[in-house]
DNA sequence: AGCACGCCGACT
DNA sequence: GTCGGCGTGCTC
């Protein structure tokens, strides 16, 4: 009897298990990989995957085994290196495998993908306008399309032919029709542009390396460790023409959806057959990406973190630029790192692997640099030999003492000031979005929260209160909802009062602000950043947003508003995001011939990360961040684990994530290992929807043991578990 | 998750 | 009687 093991797409993590069925003679060609249609529990049609088919001769099974119905492709729709890639994911991460499965899938649900294709006509034999005489219509069709090679039914029909006309034609001998598959692709008429300069030493350096692994087929990591504007992107473009050379594939990674088409304009003319793949292209765009990416008719591939899971084959490089970027960690489960699925791809395809960077993660810089585990590639040099910016720190405590209250420092104002009377272009960067950041009641103190998950409002200019987490919207509340005072205040100053305030002081400034609320439309990003681009505007503002993806030659002068607001989060990372935050939004600054000047406002002007943001002493940043790291062991020193407890009843939340923490503790007491836990703690968002939230986080050398021991004790089987594996923040 | 089953109270 | 509320348990 032929068997199959299926895994339903059933994504709950307490049935994750592969499940029996037969297979039916009428789907005896079923292989691993195709998609199906499976009865399954009081269930009819369920969509499932098979993971493999064998033939058992005699079926000894202590449960009954149902029938396959049926399948959903014409071919199976993930391949061998796909299921392998899905299982271990799954493994490492703990998550269910139908959810690690459906990474690979363009859309979540088990529909069938249609491909689109469109007809054209063409003329296959001479006419005499004798014949058409009675048939004018035809004639003139006939006409219309001598000459022209094939023309798409489209078309035909624009010009007022009926079908009718068309298929007489057709069953007459005179023209033929085709159908073609037609392919879905916004980025289709993207612009290439090529850059003509002549590498520079380190960076052809720094190809020689890479391209030796990529000749001799050897796995290979690399650190690309270069100063905006030292030519990273040329780099990538070099090596990944020898890799195409040899007939391998590339993918390159970008940390966000829109940063692709900056990416895909700098490739372009360079890779003719190259792919975009993103979450938000639709589902029709995106499986006929993978279509041609099956058929090996794209040799690279583009895209944020979702452009890993294609069924590419033959892959010789991947590159990741903006490694540290927080977005190539998945925020909902599976909570996968981009940065370790991509390596784990390429020591799979004896291919190589280059992060790339300005400001390495420490995680990163740390492998390079101290365990030698990824060769360190450095770039210290603008490519273009345009000095670096000047950067000067505006103490915003003595602007204050002075009588300053503005948002604006005075030596900002007056940058601005001169910047625009030179002709220059400025940037602004202030990284909360909305108009005030929370509202406070004078009489009572009470702050206005999200109903949701309890972390405060931000009020917009439309007189709205937003959730930044949850998304929810509510109309501001004309008198305290606590004490009833109408002594209602909004406090902290956000992107719109930025706004508000540029338009009044400097009226003569045409300015532009960029935020998640500026950008909401398809190629938002593009169509701002193109015309600052085009000086239509003065100064761009925003969020960090504006620090991204674009290198716009004629900003001269830089701007950032509260550099160190996110130095007193209590989050290990805080300061290496204030340094990051710093070091990139100065990096614009500068062109050719007139160095950048750039400002930062902070409060706490003596912080590391914010004098070491000034100076863009990366090496310098790392040794005095590093020992803190080390002493509270956090990585690059452990790995971390954060368990999340959940259930509607507060005590209970509390108790699970307590016998949790002590089963935790007494295993890790027998280890030869360094494992710590802390907790339990309640979440920061400590009740979601009247969920209530504690939290574990355990510090470890060897990450491998603490998953062994989580799966002894089934932790990954649990719903009311959230695992989450080198998670970003511990809170 | 989503469906069946079973137990209990309420109602035509 | 029987309809439907929800708590419990299972899914090859």
């Amino acid at each position: 009897m032929l068997i199959a093991e299926v895994c339903a797409n059933v994504q709950v993590k307490s049935i994750d298990q592969t499940y029996t069925y037969k297979v039916p003679e009428k789907l005896k060609f079923l292989s691993a990989g195709w998609r199906v249609i499976v009865p399954f529990g009081g269930r009819k049609k369920i969509d499932g995957f098979v993971m493999n088919v064998r033939e058992v001769e005699n079926p000894d099974f202590d449960f009954e085994l149902k029938e396959i119905s049926d399948v959903i492709d014409d071919e199976a729709w993930f391949t061998p290196e796909m299921i392998t890639a899905a299982t271990r994911l799954a493994e490492f991460y703990l998550c269910p495998l139908a959810q690690a499965m459906s990474l690979f899938m363009p859309g979540k649900s088990g529909k069938k993908i249609s491909p689109k294709f469109e007809e054209y006509a063409k003329l296959i034999r001479p006419f005499s306008p004798e014949e058409f005489k009675r048939s004018p219509a035809r004639l003139k069709l006939l006409n219309f399309l001598s000459g022209r090679g094939e023309v798409s039914l489209n078309e035909i029909r624009a010009e007022k032919f009926s079908s009718k006309t068309v298929k007489d034609l057709e069953q007459g001998g005179y023209i033929e029709i085709s159908r073609r598959r037609i392919f879905r692709d916004s980025y289709a008429n993207f612009p290439g542009k090529k850059n003509n300069f002549d590498l520079n030493e380190d960076q052809l350096a720094a190809v020689d390396t890479v391209k030796k692994f990529v000749a001799e087929k050897k796995f290979g990591g690399f650190l690309l460790h270069g100063v905006t504007g030292s030519g990273k992107t040329q780099v990538y473009i070099e090596i990944a023409k020898s890799v195409r050379k040899s007939g391998r594939r590339v993918i390159i990674l970008v940390p966000e959806i829109s940063l692709t088409a900056q990416t895909v304009r700098n490739f372009k003319a360079y890779f003719p057959d190259l792919t975009v793949i993103h979450s938000r292209l639709s589902i029709d765009e995106r499986s006929d990406a993978f279509h041609k990416i099956r058929n090996g008719e794209s040799g690279v591939v583009i895209g944020a973190r979702s452009a890993l899971f294609t069924p590419i084959d033959n892959l010789g490089l991947i590159v990741m630029d903006e490694e540290q970027d927080f977005s190539y960690k998945q925020d909902e489960s599976p909570r996968y790192h981009a940065r370790i699925i991509a390596e784990e791809f390429a020591r799979v395809h004896n291919a190589a692997i280059i992060f790339g960077s300005a400001t390495p993660s420490l995680e990163t810089y740390y492998r390079a640099k101290i365990s030698g585990e990824l060769f360190y590639l450095n770039l210290p040099h603008r490519a273009l030999n345009q000095p670096l910016p000047t950067v000067e720190c505006v103490d915003m405590r003595k602007e204050l003492k002075d009588g300053n209250r503005s948002v604006l420092s005075r030596s900002l104002k007056k940058l601005l000031a001169e910047t625009l009377k030179s002709g220059g272009q400025a940037i602004l960067l202030l990284n909360r979005r909305g108009y005030s950041t929370f509202v406070m009641c004078r009489e009572c103190g009470e702050v206005i929260r999200c109903p949701d998950c309890g972390l405060s409002m931000t009020y917009h200019a439309d007189g709205s209160l937003k959730c930044h987490h949850c998304d929810i919207e509510q109309s501001t509340p004309k008198i305290c909802p606590n004490c009833g005072s109408k002594y209602i205040k909004f406090f902290g100053t956000g992107t719109q009062k930025l706004e508000q305030f540029l338009k009044t002081d400097m009226p003569d400034a045409r300015v532009l602000r960029m935020d998640r609320d500026t950008t909401a439309q398809k190629f938002g990003h593009r169509k701002i950043l193109s015309a600052f681009e085009r000086k239509e505007f003065d100064i761009l503002f925003g969020t960090q947003m504006v620090a991204k993806g674009h290198d716009i030659q004629n900003v001269t002068a830089v701007g950032i508003l509260s550099a160190d607001a996110s130095l007193n989060i209590p989050n290990f990372r805080a300061a290496e995001q204030c340094f990051m935050l710093i070091t990139q939004a100065a990096g614009r600054a500068g062109r050719a011939d007139i160095p950048g000047k750039v400002i930062v406002q902070a409060y706490e002007v003596e912080a590391p990360a914010v004098v070491f943001g000034c100076r863009q002493d990366y090496e310098g940043f790392f040794k005095s961040e590093l020992p803190g790291r080390k002493e509270l062991f956090f990585p690059p020193f452990s790995r971390l684990v954060k368990l999340i407890f959940r259930n509607t009843d507060e005590e209970k939340a509390k108790m699970s994530a307590e016998n949790t923490a002590n089963i935790l503790k007494a295993e890790f007491s027998f280890s030869e290992k360094r494992h710590e836990v802390r907790g339990p703690v309640p979440a920061m968002i400590a009740n979601y929807r009247g969920e209530f939230r504690f939290l574990l986080v355990i510090k470890t050398e060897d990450l491998n043991e603490v998953r062994r021991i989580m799966i002894e004790h089934d932790l990954q089987k649990r719903n009311d578990v959230l695992i989450d594996i080198d998670p970003i923040s511990t809170d």
